[in-house]
This record gives structure tokens, C-alpha cells and sequence, in this order.
DNA sequence: CCCGGAACCTGAAGGC
DNA sequence: TGCCTTCAGGTTCCGG
């Protein structure tokens, strides 16, 4: 499931190879995967526009196009990008677009929930999302500020990319875990000394996870095809009833919002029960 | 405002 | 072995 780390990666890789590149052709195996505007028009208008700059923003990536238009995907669940891959494309391909160098970019999205727009302002698809945790606007102070105004869960408030833009279901886990956070605590119950801990620990995670190149848990691969190996650090995502690392105990899995959700049952102590 | 639940999807995993 | 059900989860929307 792609989050920041790994539609970062899949930026970081792809950038330097398809900078100044135009669009020559946009087959769609799977059109619903475009959102805005209608197939035929996302197809007819890509082709001979040239790629500015590659942009991320949360989950989404942004082709940034020197007509001033902006290519956005979006790959939800199980989406990824590949350039060049060997072979006839997939069964899983829903949109191949081809490059004035020869260069091929397959959509891959074998649960068919990506998402693609074609749009003259970018801020129509991302303009609601909250900031980047990485950037130096994110501070301890605005996080608090944020947990103050909300009583729900904290994990719930970390995934709300309203609120905080890229960080999902693995990442919120795995920082929660770093800072000895309940996941269910109430954001607002948070002290300023927990707030200080979990924004390093959004930070480092995210971090080490980009310099892992990603977490490939289920679909996600790199552009190359490549795995990431971000998954091999996780303490507790998708480690139910393995070990913790801090203290043994078999890590716990609960459902918060319909999500599931790891946690260690020691290290993560339970909010009061208010019966 | 806040929350739960459904819908979108299909491959994988579990039950019988 | 094989069919059926359930689950996974990001986002959006609907309803209580």
C-alpha cells in the first residue's frame, strides 16, 4: 500500500529518467482508473506534453507538465509504476503511456482502485490535504495544536490526510509503536511530552522507511520492479503475534475505524477505561 | 460534529 | 481438490 515512503521512492526513482520527456501515446486497459477529465480527453490531451518535474504531495505523485497542466496518480491499495518492465504488459496493466525516448510507463493496479486526473490546477485534486510531515512547517507545536481540537483516536487523527498528508494505516503503527503511544488514546489526552515523541517518531520512521526505498508488504514494487526492504524494519506492522523488539511480548493486532491495526500490548499502555 | 458502514475492487487465505 | 466466504485497506460518500 503505497504511503509517503513509497510514492517518494517511486518519485525519486522515475524523476531522473523521464524529466524533459513528452507523452507519445496513453493506452487505457481499465479507463475508470481516470477520474477527471473523460478517458478520450485524458488520452488526446497527454500526448506531446512534456514533463516539467516530478512533485510529490502525501500519496499522490504529480507530473508537473510544461503546458502548466498536472498528471496526478494516485494508487490507493495496489497500484504501482513501472518503467520498462520486460515482457508484454500484464493482465493487471491498466494504462501503459509511451515516451518520446521509447520509454514505457505501466499503471499496474491489480485491485483496479488507483486513480488518475489530468487537471490545469493541481490544487482541484490536492488542495485539501493537510502538511507534509516531512517539511519544516510540521513542528512538534502544530501537531499539538492539531491533537488539542480532537478527541478521536490518535491513530485515527495521524491517517487523516486532512489533517496530515501521506502517513496511512502502516506508518501511523509503526510511529504510534516508536512513541509509546496507545493507538486508541484520544488525540487531545495526549501530554506535550507524548506530542515531542511521536513527531520525532513520524519523522524517523518515515525517513528511515524512504531510505529503505519503501515497505513492499503487498503490490507495491519500485519502478525498476525492485522491492523495498522498509517492511524488514518494521517493529510491529503486519507482525501480529510476533515478538516486540523491546520487550518480547506477541505483538497485538485491534481494528480502530475499520482498520486493522499493530500495537504492542506492553509497551503501548491501554487509555483509562472509562467504562 | 463525530462516528460507523458501504462502495469501489480482486487476490489471498481460511473454512468446510 | 474445490467452492464459498471473508479480509485487506485509501478514499469518498451516506446515514444516524
Amino acid at each position: 500500500m503505497p504511503e509517503l515512503p513509497e510514492v517518494e521512492t517511486i518519485r525519486r526513482d522515475l524523476a531522473p529518467r523521464i524529466a524533459g520527456r513528452s507523452f507519445v501515446s496513453v493506452t487505457l486497459n481499465w479507463p475508470r482508473t481516470v477520474q477527471i477529465p473523460s478517458p478520450e480527453a485524458f488520452s488526446r490531451r497527454l500526448v506531446g506534453k512534456c514533463i516539467k518535474e516530478l512533485d510529490r504531495r502525501g500519496k499522490y505523485l504529480i507530473f508537473r507538465l510544461a503546458s502548466g497542466e498536472a498528471l496526478i496518480l494516485h494508487f490507493r491499495m495496489s497500484g504501482s509504476l513501472l518503467l520498462d518492465p520486460p515482457g508484454e504488459p500484464g493482465p493487471h496493466t491498466r494504462a501503459i503511456f509511451t515516451l518520446d525516448d521509447g520509454g514505457r510507463l505501466h499503471f499496474r493496479d491489480p485491485r483496479k482502485l488507483g486513480m488518475m486526473w489530468l487537471v490545469e490546477d493541481e490544487g482541484e485534486v490536492v488542495g485539501k490535504l493537510g502538511p507534509e510531515p516531512l517539511s519544516p512547517a510540521f513542528t512538534a507545536d502544530a501537531l499539538g495544536e492539531q491533537a488539542k481540537r480532537h478527541s478521536a483516536p490518535i491513530k485515527a487523527m495521524l491517517c487523516d490526510q486532512s489533517l496530515l498528508a501521506g502517513v496511512g494505516n502502516m506508518y501511523a503503527d509503526e510511529a504510534l509503536f516508536a512513541a509509546a503511544i496507545h493507538p486508541m488514546r484520544r488525540a487531545n489526552s495526549l501530554s506535550a511530552g507524548e506530542i515531542a515523541a511521536l513527531h520525532r517518531a513520524l519523522r524517523r520512521v518515515l525517513e528511515e522507511a524512504i531510505e529503505g526505498h519503501g515497505a513492499s508488504i503487498t503490490d507495491y514494487q519500485r519502478p525498476s520492479g525492485q522491492p523495498g526492504a522498509a517492511q524488514f524494519t518494521f517493529q510491529v506492522a503486519h507482525r501480529g503475534g510476533q515478538p516486540c523488539p523491546k520487550c518480547g511480548t506477541p505483538i497485538g493486532r485491534i481494528v480502530i475505524r475499520q482498520r486493522g491495526t499493530y500495537l504492542c500490548p506492553h509497551c503501548q499502555r491501554e487509555p483509562e477505561c472509562h467504562s
